[in-house]
RNA sequence: CGGAGCGUAGUGUAACGGUAACAUGCAUGAUUCGGGUUCAUGUGACUCCGGGUUCAAAUCCCGGCGCUCCGACCA
């Protein structure tokens, strides 16, 4: 991807209207555009992360089993009453509309119902079950306050899974397979160092759910942490007897501000009786369906990758989910050799599969490195006459500033081995 | 939803009640060329919307709308 084709612009100054330094960022290096609190629009850039970080969850999905659908955004009225998720009074974030014969619809704010209700027509016996569907959409909820730029939006883009298990027994052993999966994910996101596993408030069906707590001074949550068995304890839950159920010591914590990047639920039979959602075993018994749900807010991951992976002059992104792997910057020069080679290390990039972006722009040094710096990207190539003249091409590493010389032969070589 | 603050060129800021300025961006030309070079010219705002006070409103008052922050809320 040529910079000059790009369409957005880098800004000297962040937007006034955001104090968080994911928007911030996110908006003055033009990978999101807000339009208005809360919802904002993915530009190239933008786009480019989140699919990066869509394609890691896929995986850690597929790999658990799932299958990936797409349920619809609008809802039918008659499917949520059946669970009673309805009422205005009861659940206070819809967004709701009508069709022209004047029928209401609601924009899904989460998808437990939707599921239930498609699997009562494919679900009848033991045989049927387990099963593990999911999928990536856009949810709306009408919050009453949005805040701090991607981290709590009114349209956001998440993951949400559901496990249908024939009994406890089973679904136990799927919640703590996804457990392993999602901190995967999280691993490979980048912020993994930083994001533990922390006991919250259960419900109706079990005693705990389970978050997974990003660590970072712009969290909104609290969690007292035990570093030493890596696992929290939301501060919703902390109290002694908690504590003690869990083994964990009051002065053995740390509290934390974190950022709620995924949650795993146990739901018991609370969607499955209302819907009827049932089976029928080895001996011809009806049983009623056991639910699980597991999800992750995309923006909310990428705003919180921004809040925890950055620094004075920008954002760094992890290779695993950066929008180009290679920034290549070619500086000014009068000496045609430095087009042409910039313009052939590209294509060279570009037939190995790497992915580049290429600045090949009219502007002076200052202003494409402090772009740089801005957007990123993990591995900055210069090439500059002062570098031709030597033979040799200065690679930058984003994560640690780290510089090193290679020869042209070992360019391609280098990127390809970059973690 | 309670409280506080703020809405002025694309962006960031300024302007005593006296008829919108600066920076940046963008365009053109020159200059410079490894960390946002310097200069010239030009471009660009019904000052969020509606009403009121006044000879005169970006500025004061009222009402909306919007944005941010604090709180409440948050499978």
């Amino acid at each position: 991807m040529r910079q000059s084709k790009l369409l957005t612009k880098t800004r000297k100054e962040g937007p006034k209207d955001e104090v968080s330094k994911n928007a911030n960022l996110l908006i003055r290096a033009g990978f999101i555009n807000k339009e208005m609190a809360g919802v904002y629009d993915y530009l190239p850039l933008g786009l480019r992360v989140m699919q990066k970080i869509e394609n890691i969850i896929r995986d850690e999905m597929n790999k658990l089993g799932g299958l990936e659908m797409k349920t619809s955004i609008i809802q039918s009225k008659e499917v949520w009453e059946k669970s009673n998720r309805w009422s205005d009074e009861l659940v206070d974030n819809w967004f709701k509309t009508k069709l022209k014969n004047g029928t209401e619809v609601g924009l899904s704010f989460t998808n437990e119902e939707a599921y239930a209700n498609i699997l009562k027509q494919y679900i009848s016996s033991y045989k049927d079950l387990p099963v593990y569907p999911y999928d990536f959409k856009s949810i709306f909820r009408n919050e009453a306050r949005s805040k701090s730029g991607m981290l709590r939006g009114r349209e956001f883009y998440w993951k949400a899974m559901y496990s249908f298990s024939k009994d406890e027994n089973e679904h136990d052993e799927f919640y703590e397979k996804s457990k392993i999966a999602y901190k995967n994910i999280f691993d490979r996101v980048g912020i993994g160092h930083l994001t533990y596993l922390t006991f919250a408030s259960g419900g109706t069906f079990s005693k705990f759910s389970h978050e997974f707590q990003a660590v970072t001074p712009a969290g909104e949550d609290t969690i007292y942490f035990d570093e030493k068995k890596k696992i929290a304890v939301n501060r919703e839950v902390y109290n002694d007897e908690v504590l003690k159920s869990l083994g964990l010591e009051k002065n053995k914590l740390v509290e934390l501000k974190s950022i709620e990047v995924g949650n795993i639920f146990s739901l018991g039979t609370k969607f499955s009786e209302p819907f009827d959602l049932k089976y029928k075993n080895e001996k011809s018994e009806d049983k009623f369906v056991v639910m699980g749900s597991y999800g992750i807010g995309l923006g909310r991951l990428m705003g919180t990758v921004v809040e925890i992976l950055s620094d004075e002059k920008g954002m760094i992104w992890p290779v695993s989910i950066a929008p180009f792997k290679v920034h290549l910057v070619e500086l000014i020069s009068e000496n045609i050799k430095v087009k042409e080679t910039a313009e052939k290390l590209y294509n060279e990039l570009a037939k190995a599969g790497i992915e580049v972006l290429y600045d090949d722009r009219n502007a002076r040094a200052g202003e494409k490195f402090n772009d740089s710096d801005l957007i990123g990207i993990p591995i900055r190539i210069v090439v500059s006459e002062k570098g031709l003249e030597k033979g040799e091409f200065e690679i930058k590493q984003r994560m640690d500033g780290k510089v090193l010389s290679l020869k042209e032969n070992e360019i391609i070589n280098f990127v390809e081995k970059y973690k």
